[in-house]
DNA sequence: TATTGTTATACTCTATAACTATA
DNA sequence: TATAGTTATAGAGTATAACAATA
């Protein structure tokens, strides 16, 4: 489906310029481009959740199931079920833990790391397309406050 | 269920300071945030899309449900359903368009509007307490941020 | 014919509750 | 007892397909 019409809209009150209510700008922002890039992802191969905890995995190492489930924000069944879908298409791999054997340690595989690659390249497109156009203070202003975000998401 | 554990976590490579992939970068910090922002959601009388769309009728007055489609970036029928659950809370009415009998307009009635004020005070109670333990320049490329995401996410 | 709204249906992601195995 | 992982199940939110009413 194409759902990224366009509809005249009436100006948004760009409250930020004055801060009254700098939280809602920042949640309103964030939830509206979360969504729009989700609408404009390309591959299908791949959910959000399932992408993140991949990546992290190729990155950082393997960790165990509850150790995702906090970093990710998930509860531990959720992140079960997240791992065993990208389990059951050979993307991550289940190791016993060595030293505590009621563990399991969550590996991406080969495989695992080349499509982690690939979707990155894919999922990133229209964004960094987006931040092209910006203006280079604008593209400033962006990549700071990307940092303070995930600093705040991880607080 | 708390979700809010701490997790110690290897230095993040805070790649922004180097841009190589600045689309990644705000990617990950908008769905990481936006997963906390909806973990630390206190009320859970409305849905996140539900809150857009009454929040919006508030400020904007009635619309079409196609345009509200649009806005928000759901199909027509996700959109229906959305109107659907705040209709039966009787937060929004729906009435007949007097131009064109195709289309219905929705609108806000005076419970959805007092709710979408009593809502919008609790959801944005934990992200403006974090920003207030920022800096004031941390605080300042976060607001200007706000904006071009805004606009990002929009356009 | 095209557009708007709707119904039916299915899929994904998340949650809670309850269970097993291990510490 | 407490913790890690898991299974079963339900609810919310989204999508596609197909249809009715109107332009």
């Amino acid at each position: 489906m194409n759902v990224n019409q366009q509809l005249s809209r009436p100006k948004e009150t760009p409250s930020a310029a004055s801060a009254p209510d700098l939280g809602m700008d920042v949640a309103g922002a964030v939830f509206r481009l979360a969504r729009r890039l989700r609408a404009e992802r390309i591959d299908d191969q791949l959910g959000d959740t399932q992408y993140a905890v991949l990546f992290f995995l190729t990155r950082e190492g393997p960790h165990s199931l509850k150790e995702l489930s906090i970093r990710e924000r998930v509860t531990p069944p959720s992140m079960n079920q997240t791992v065993n879908a990208l389990e059951t298409a050979g993307y991550v791999e289940r190791r016993d833990d060595p030293d505590d054997r009621r563990k399991v340690l969550i590996a991406a595989t080969e495989t695992g790391i080349s499509m982690a690659k690939q979707t990155r390249r894919l999922r990133h497109a229209w964004i960094n397309a987006r931040l092209k156009e910006l203006t280079p203070a604008q593209r400033e202003s962006v990549q700071q406050a990307a940092l303070v975000l995930q600093e705040l998401a991880d607080s």
